[in-house]
RNA sequence: GGCGUGGUAGCUCAGCUGGUUAGAGCGCAGGAUUCAUAAUCCUGAGGUCGGCAGUUCAAGCCUGCCUCACGCUACCA
């Protein structure tokens, strides 16, 4: 597709559980964002759609914790998210949200349809239930103990200790966190869709770009990692997926489906969906077609996200859509990796982040500021960095000292010179050209230099290449500056004033092209910008198509006895003492967290482990345990969390593997003293011959200890 | 351990299907200049392209092994 009738862009939908921070912004809005301007000053037909994902159970979990309703959480997030993107200037069409009835029709539908082609298989499990509550338990809403790490606070989906993905059945003494009961296990039934079904289609929409032998896109415009990480999946074969849950907050399976009562639509069929229902929002509110967006082969959708979505907007929603029937697919998913902060992960739970809404209302004059420091950083093909101190330095030496200075000297020599009028000149004027110095200047020669420039900047932009994209634009400027220095029209004023007003008017178109090209990334100067130049705002309606037109056919954009107003600043610098305070900021806060990390984790509903059942005292007889001594120690290979331990027991000696090797090294365990519980099965792990189990407590953080005895005791000593 | 992505100047990164003395921006050093927010412009220093071996007339780019970072995955009574 060279030329597309129309663009569908979408941004992943943030999830309305907590707040947004700069790697979020870096991720999947600022290059959408900057896309979708740039489609826009080429006077292309684009809609940009996106909202807030606001089901499913982490965000009952989170109503719950803070005492209040689900409904009044979504509106929380959904109304500081409208705010934070409007005032970073996300320029969305929609931006809707998964909580309103279109959704829920539209996903339904969705649902429905597929269910009558018979697309789902319907598979019977056994799923935990609370009989206390009445209801079956979502993954969140169990806890137990992790069976890797042996965290007693494991969620049914995931243990937020080692971060290794779990299924509720996997757990030790699952709990239901409605209740603290026990659950048990029954039977419910799921709808599966068998994405095994689709491999081969999938894998040549992957690979080739093709959809059934016909040519859909380029497949090596796509990124490196996006198609690696799909390959990967691929290549290891795909399960079918469960297509809906038993949860409490969300999309309704469609009641005219039997057996649906209770279950919910997983976010796999619900919040990509989600794009589809803002579109239609967008076209009801507009009185437009949804249709063509989503059906006409003339139109390009392209999925803008974060690494973490690559497999759900590639392969899973595709293979929705390839079941569904007469829907595109996107001719790329250019998914962004992740933004790092001061040298460590962005980390919401240990509040290290820079939070948009903070920044906001900390800096609110300098968003176009943050904007070019996120876009000049854009983790495009590897993760990257933020610091205060890069951002200071790209503001004072990039915006304030290059751009910011050209404009302001041309602004204030075109007053001076000729009381802001744009001057009329000589074509045949010669002076210092700065694209191409060996022919010298004309202003004809460098206008179609500026021209190819920006067909530069247009090529790295339809490519996704927004770094590159960015550093064009800053070239144009540097360009104008060169032009400045070598023709010196402050001293040339004196013996050669007709070259002068070639020169300025020259420097004039610069500063013009700029104010329009500068609309895709920092949309706030530009407006800035063309109130100095005395001109109409870059609204985004064809404005780049009509320039480049223009300089290819030799006219000026900027015509002659155009009255510009006074110079202004376009940017200012940020002193030291303002970046520090940011960083103690962020500092400090993380230090809040770090203290609290030994008290139990705020997430966790339950704050203690249950005890146990009772049991007698037989069984306990039955537990042979021993004191010993480690006498040697060593980390299993090809195991991250495994030791291989030499126990003394007196007269006997044991191996043991143990699962300690995140806690301990083996030199400092070398010579302590454990207690063994000495009659378990032996059992085989990775090859060693486990022969009992080391005693060891468990903090609320997570961390293990061992046991021990008060004094120094001898080795094989039985405990009572 | 398996899979994926990445490891290029002090920092942040470009380097297309392998082809002459490896590039940019920032920082640094020296010089020029004053219209401009002590801004700008020029020049320069600085890299055995993560390591080792191989394929080739020729490798940063291909192959193998190793190593480090990040992500997924596995082991972890």
């Amino acid at each position: 597709m060279l030329n597309p009738e129309r663009y569908l862009v979408t941004s992943a939908l943030p999830y309305a559980n907590g707040p947004l921070h700069i790697g979020h912004l870096s991720g999947a809005y600022l290059s959408a964002d900057i896309f979708v301007r740039f489609l826009r000053l080429m006077d292309k037909d684009v809609v940009f759609v996106c909202g807030s994902d606001e089901n499913g159970a982490a965000i009952t979990m989170r109503a719950k914790k803070e005492g209040i309703q689900p409904q009044e959480i979504i509106d929380k997030y959904h109304n500081q998210f409208t705010q934070a993107f409007d005032k970073m200037g996300i320029s969305f069409d929609v931006y809707h949200r998964t909580s309103s009835e279109l959704h829920k029709e539209t996903a339904q539908d969705f649902f429905l349809d597929l269910y009558k082609k018979g697309v789902f298989q319907e598979i019977d499990s056994e799923q935990y239930y609370d009989e206390k509550a009445k209801q079956f338990l979502a993954d969140r809403y169990i806890m137990g103990t992790c069976p890797k790490c042996g965290h007693t606070e494991a969620y049914g989906d995931q243990c937020e200790k080692c971060g290794s993905t779990l299924s509720p059945l996997e757990l030790i003494n699952p709990i239901s966190t409605l209740t603290q009961e026990k659950p048990i296990l029954k039977k419910t039934k799921h709808w599966y869709l068998p994405l095994n079904k689709y491999e081969n289609w999938l894998n040549s929409f992957i690979v080739d770009g093709e959809l059934d032998n016909t040519y859909h896109h380029d497949a090596t415009k796509w990124k490196n990692h996006v198609i690696g990480q799909c390959k990967s999946w691929l290549d290891g074969g795909l399960q079918p997926r469960a297509m809906t849950r038993d949860l409490d907050w969300g999309v309704d399976v469609p009641h005219e489906i039997k057996d649906s009562e209770g279950k919910k639509l997983y976010v796999w069929m619900d919040a990509p969906i989600g794009y589809i229902s803002a579109t239609k929002y967008w076209a009801e509110t507009n009185n437009t077609d949804w249709k063509p967006y989503w059906q006409d082969q003339d139109t390009a959708l392209i999925h803008f996200i974060g690494k973490d979505n690559i497999v759900f907007h590639c392969l899973i929603f595709p293979s929705i859509l390839k079941a569904k029937e007469n829907y595109i697919l996107p001719i790329n998913v250019p998914a962004n990796q992740f933004m790092n902060l001061e040298g460590n992960k962005i980390s919401t739970s240990k509040n290290w982040a820079v939070w948009v809404n903070e920044y906001i209302s900390d800096f609110p004059e300098n968003i176009d500021e943050l904007r070019y420091n996120l876009i000049k950083n854009m983790p495009e093909h590897k993760d990257s960095e933020f610091t205060w101190k890069n951002f200071q330095e790209t503001n004072n030496n990039e915006l304030v000292n290059n751009i910011g200075n050209f404009v302001n000297r041309v602004i204030v020599l075109t007053n001076k010179y000729y009381n802001g009028i744009v001057p009329e000149f000589d074509q045949d004027s010669m002076f210092k050209g700065v694209w191409d110095e060996d022919f010298g200047g004309f202003h004809e020669t460098e206008i179609l230099s500026l021209h190819d420039e920006l067909q530069d900047l247009n090529s790295y932009l339809r490519k996704y290449e927004f770094r590159a994209a960015l550093k064009t634009l800053m070239n144009i400027s540097a360009k104008g500056n060169q032009l400045l220095q070598f023709n010196e029209p402050w001293k040339l004023i004196k013996e050669d004033p007709e070259s002068v007003k070639a020169i300025m008017n020259l420097a004039l178109q610069i500063v013009n092209v700029l104010s329009v090209v500068l609309f895709p990334f920092l949309p706030f100067t530009s407006a800035k910008l063309r109130k100095i130049l005395n001109l109409t705002e870059i609204t985004g309606k064809g404005e780049l198509l009509e320039l480049l037109d223009e300089l290819a056919l030799g006219e000026l954009p900027l015509e002659t006895g155009h009255k510009i107003n006074k110079a202004q600043h376009l940017f200012s610098k940020i002193e030291d003492n303002v970046i520090q305070k940011q960083i103690d900021k962020l500092k400090k806060s993380h230090k809040i967290v770090d203290l609290k990390i030994t008290e139990p984790e705020s997430d966790n509903l339950m704050e203690k482990k249950a005890i146990k059942d009772i049991i007698n005292f037989d069984d306990f007889a039955k537990l042979d345990l021993r004191t010993g001594t480690i006498k040697a120690a060593e980390k299993v290979k090809k195991a991250d969390k495994l030791l291989k331990l030499t126990i003394d027991l007196g007269d006997d000696e044991r191996t043991v593997a143990s699962g300690i090797a995140m806690h301990y090294t083996p030199e400092e365990i070398i010579g302590k003293q454990v207690v063994l519980l000495a009659n378990l099965e032996p059992r085989k792990i990775r090859g060693i011959k486990s022969q009992g189990m080391i005693l060891m407590a468990e903090g609320s953080d997570g961390k293990l200890s061992f046991i021990n005895t008060d004094m120094k005791i001898e080795n094989g000593s039985s405990i009572n």
